[in-house]
DNA sequence: CGGTATCCCCGCTGATACTG
DNA sequence: CAGTATCAGCGGGGATACCG
């Protein structure tokens, strides 16, 4: 287990901020979009913060902006091929992500359990 | 590319936190340690921090608590059978973000020469 | 359409002091 | 030793309005 865990902590710099899973979860699935169609896709996100969490994507080099110069205007953004790369980390933390929901509802049932055997026994 | 990014955002909320990753990375290192080892091990973090992330893992199934019942005091943590499971999660993030910084001083080197070569030019 | 510019709130984090 | 309690600050995030 040879992890600097600087190295962890920069994966993560790019994955915090409340909408980039969602962001990006949006691009690996349709390839490229607007501006106004991740908009409609991240419903309640601001256009202030979808600007920024696009612009941090975009200086880690992970996702793409390309401006069309017309009137009116037309930004379509798209997962840069070097950001494609992070699939598999992406695919990990989603298997992760899955069977640890699994395992924190389990550990809610037993609580459960113990409640009610609790509860059986304060009726005595 | 089959992940629902809520699962995603799941594992990011036990790393999230700005001392979660050194605790992890100190435990996983160490295997045991005591409150007032971790709180060495780490330059910087208050008490009640370090408490309070040490609860949210607890919490998460991830880190155990051992506590001595004697004067004085004298509590021990440790990953959980459970957390080590975390263990390839952690390394495929460490091996991601060691890339990364890679990749990302190579784009500031080419932005270097690019800067230079604009100043070149300016001379002219 | 695709953004900035402003203002504001709240929750994470920190500093400090106290306690069993 | 291993915490809690209290207060304070700062910045991420949101609402709204304006702009090229």
């Amino acid at each position: 287990m040879e992890e600097n865990c600087s190295t962890v902590e920069t994966a993560l710099e790019m994955l915090v901020g409340k909408w980039k899973p969602v962001i990006l979860y949006q691009l690996f699935k349709n390839g490229t979009l607007r501006f106004s169609e991740l908009q409609r896709a991240l419903p309640g996100i601001t256009k202030k913060m979808l600007t920024a969490q696009l612009r941090e994507l975009e200086y880690h080099d992970i996702v793409h902006r390309k401006i069309y110069m017309q009137i009116p205007p037309k930004v379509e953004y798209s997962i840069t091929e070097y950001g494609l790369k992070m699939g598999p980390l992406l695919q990990a933390m989603n298997d992760w992500g899955t069977s640890h929901l699994q395992h924190l509802s389990e550990l809610y049932d037993e609580d459960r359990k113990a409640e009610q055997a609790e509860a059986a026994a304060e009726i005595k």
